[in-house]
DNA sequence: AAGCCGGGGTA
DNA sequence: TACCCAGGCTT
């Protein structure tokens, strides 16, 4: 019987090393925390081919809370209008204030630090977390709950999956870890009609048995 | 705990 | 047409 490490994790960062959208902007080296979280708040429920498009011009525009915070807030909302869920324009104003307010617009790398930032929550906090600084810890969105909850077999909404998730990090390597499920609950174990057939996982995925 | 936001892609 | 998308805020 193999472990989680051996059955889950590794499988998935071997699919992700050859599969996964490395090619995305904001994974590219060399982003800055406060793009990251830029990204991540663009990325709320919205996916990441939308995002793709608008990402580049937005933080060449506006690079630092500082830039966000002298801007136009009309201008600002132009660009996320076509994302969808425009108040998130509000969400980057008000969060830029606040970084500026509060820590001389740096991203703080302190959990409950960034979850006092307005539109910023778990999912985000996380995210800034492990992709800006490096930690070991897990980001459970909808993609994640879904992967985690079919591999495993547990109630989609249980409240163990972040703890589990955290669990399953591998050490230092929790930015491309994150990016894996992400791209394979994407691609391969989709919502509506997840790829099982060609599922790397196979037999290890305690819902292969069951209709998904 | 439930409601709400939203344009765009997909089956 | 219906469903879904790197959630979070408000009530």
């Amino acid at each position: 019987m193999l472990n989680p490490q051996q059955s889950f994790v590794g499988p998935l960062l071997a699919w992700h090393e050859e599969n996964g959208r490395h090619r995305l902007p904001w994974r590219e080296p060399g982003r800055s925390a406060f793009e990251i979280l830029i990204a991540e708040i663009l990325l709320q429920r919205t996916t990441a081919a939308s995002v793709s498009g608008a990402y580049l011009p937005i933080v060449a525009r506006y690079p630092s809370p500082e830039t966000v915070v002298a801007a136009n807030p009309e201008a600002i909302e132009r660009r996320i209008a076509p994302l969808g869920l425009a108040k998130r324009a509000e969400f980057i104003r008000r969060t830029s204030q606040q970084l500026v307010a509060r820590h001389s617009g740096d991203v703080s790398r302190r959990y409950a630090d960034l979850l006092e930032l307005h539109g910023v929550g778990a999912y985000t906090a996380r995210s800034v977390l492990t992709h800006a600084f490096d930690e070991d810890i897990a980001a459970v969105d909808t993609n994640v709950r879904r992967l985690i909850s079919r591999f495993f077999d547990l109630p989609p909404d249980s409240g163990t999956l972040p703890h589990l998730a955290d669990g399953l990090v591998p050490s230092r390597r929790g930015s491309d870890f994150q990016h894996a499920m992400l791209d394979f609950a994407a691609d391969v174990c989709t919502a509506r009609t997840p790829q099982c057939e060609t599922c790397p996982f196979g037999e290890h995925c305690r819902s292969s048995e069951r209709a998904v």
